[in-house]
RNA sequence: GGAUGGGUUCCCGAGUGGCCAAAGGGAGCAGACUGUAAAUCUGCCGUCGCAGACUUCGGUGGUUCGAAUCCACCCCCAUCCA
C-alpha cells in the first residue's frame, strides 16, 4: 500500500503553509482535503489559500464544486483518487492537506460507504419518532443499535437506510470493510498549539476574514439563490453571516458567533486527531512552515530507514 | 433627596419557606463519528467524594425546627420623579 503524507491539525493551525513548504522540499503537489474549500466562491470564509500562499506549488481539489452541489466522503474519495494517481504518475509526491477527518480516512482507511444516500427513504424515516427509529434499527442491526445513541437520528437513519438498500446491516458492512486494505497508508501530521494560542489564532483569523470581505462573499452566494439546506450554507462563517445579512443579528454578534463556532469546530477536530493512533504530533508554536516541513522530512526519513531495515531482515 | 423594579452558581436566566447545589439555555471540558462531517450526536459541568459531607443565591443581623425564598438595616444597578 503506498504511503500518503497528510498534513492534518485543527483549523487555523497553519496546515496550508506547512503543506506548501513540504511540497517545495519534496517536489510535491498539494491535494486539499477540506469539505468546504472544495466549493467554488467560498474562498474567504474557508481560508482557501490564494496564489501568493501557494508559492507556485500546484494545488488540487480547491473550488471545484458548485456551492449548491452535494458532496460526501465517498464523492470526495472518487474525486481525489484519480488526482493522487495522476500526481504519482508524473513522478511527484502528493501531499494531502486538510481538516476534514472523515475525508482523510476515506482515503487512508478501508471504508466502503455501503450504499448511496436515498433522499426519499430518508424523508420517510425522518417522519418517524426517534425512539421508534432506534428500536427498528436494533431489530435489524442490533450491533449498530447498541453503538448508536437513539438521539443520533442522522446516523440511525443512515444505518437503517443501508439495511433497506443493501439488505445487509451496516455493522456487517463495517466488518467486511475492516478486512480490506485502504487505498493508502496514511502518515498523518498534526500541528499542535496550546489551546489558548489556537483560540487566539482563530479569533485573529475571523477578524481578517471580515476585513477581507466575507460579507460580500456571502452576499454573492446568497444572490445565487442557494437552497437553505445546501452544504455551502452549513459552513461556519456563512450561516452566521447570512443571519446578519438577513438582519437577524448584528455584525458584532455574527463575528462572535463565527469565532465561537470555529473554536468548537477546532475542538472536535482535536478530539478526532487525538484518537487517531497514526498521527505524529508536532509542536508548532514559534516554528516556521519550513521548520515544520524539515521536522516532517526527518520523521519520514526515519520511517523509510525502519522500513528498509525490516525488508533486509 | 423621593418612587418603583432589580441584584441567583463563568454568562444569560427560572426559582418566592422544606421536594434546591438551585429549572432551562449558553460558554467551557471530555467523548462519539463508515455517502450531509465546518455536519450530527453524547456525557460532565460548586467543592471533596462510595454512601455522604461541606460551602453557595449582593452584605450584615433577625424570624423560623428549617430561608435563595419572610423581616430590618446597609451597599450596588436600572428606570422614573425632583
Amino acid at each position: 500500500m503506498p504511503e500518503l503524507i497528510v498534513i492534518a491539525g485543527a483549523t487555523a493551525s497553519g496546515k496550508s503553509a506547512c503543506a506548501v513548504a513540504l511540497a517545495r522540499a519534496l517536489q510535491g503537489e498539494v491535494v486539499s482535503c477540506d469539505s468546504m474549500q472544495i466549493y467554488r466562491g467560498m474562498d474567504i470564509g474557508t481560508a482557501t489559500p490564494g496564489e501568493e500562499e501557494m508559492q507556485g506549488v500546484p494545488h488540487h481539489l480547491l473550488s471545484v464544486l458548485e456551492p449548491g452541489a452535494p458532496c460526501s466522503a465517498s464523492i470526495y474519495r472518487d474525486m481525489a483518487l484519480p488526482v493522487l494517481r495522476d500526481i504519482e504518475a508524473r513522478g511527484r509526491t502528493p501531499i494531502l492537506c486538510g481538516g476534514t477527518g472523515l475525508y482523510i480516512d476515506a482515503l487512508t482507511r478501508p471504508m466502503g460507504f455501503a450504499a448511496q444516500g436515498d433522499g426519499a427513504l430518508r424523508e420517510k424515516l425522518r417522519r418517524m419518532e426517534p425512539g421508534a427509529l432506534h428500536r427498528r434499527l436494533t431489530e435489524v442491526d442490533p450491533e449498530s443499535g447498541a453503538r448508536l445513541h437513539p438521539n443520533d437520528v442522522r446516523r440511525v437513519i443512515r444505518a437503517l437506510e443501508v439495511y433497506e438498500l443493501t439488505g445487509k446491516p451496516l455493522s456487517l458492512h463495517r466488518e467486511e470493510d475492516a478486512r480490506r486494505p485502504g487505498d493508502y497508508e496514511g502518515v498523518l501530521f498534526a500541528l499542535d498549539h496550546p489551546r489558548e494560542a489556537l483560540y487566539e489564532r482563530i479569533n485573529r483569523r475571523v477578524d481578517e476574514m471580515l476585513k477581507a470581505g466575507l460579507e460580500q462573499e456571502v452576499r454573492g452566494l446568497m444572490a445565487e439563490g442557494l437552497a437553505r439546506g445546501c452544504t455551502a450554507l452549513q459552513a461556519i462563517g456563512y450561516k452566521e453571516m447570512a443571519l446578519y445579512i438577513e438582519g437577524a443579528s448584528t455584525l458584532e454578534e455574527a463575528r462572535e458567533a463565527i469565532a465561537q463556532a470555529t473554536r468548537r469546530y477546532a475542538k472536535r477536530q482535536l478530539t478526532w486527531l487525538r484518537r487517531d493512533e497514526r498521527v505524529y504530533h508536532l509542536d508548532a508554536p514559534g516554528k516556521s512552515a519550513e521548520g515544520l516541513a524539515k521536522e516532517i522530512l526527518q520523521i519520514l526519513g526515519g520511517r523509510r530507514e525502519k522500513r528498509d531495515h525490516a525488508k533486509e531482515q
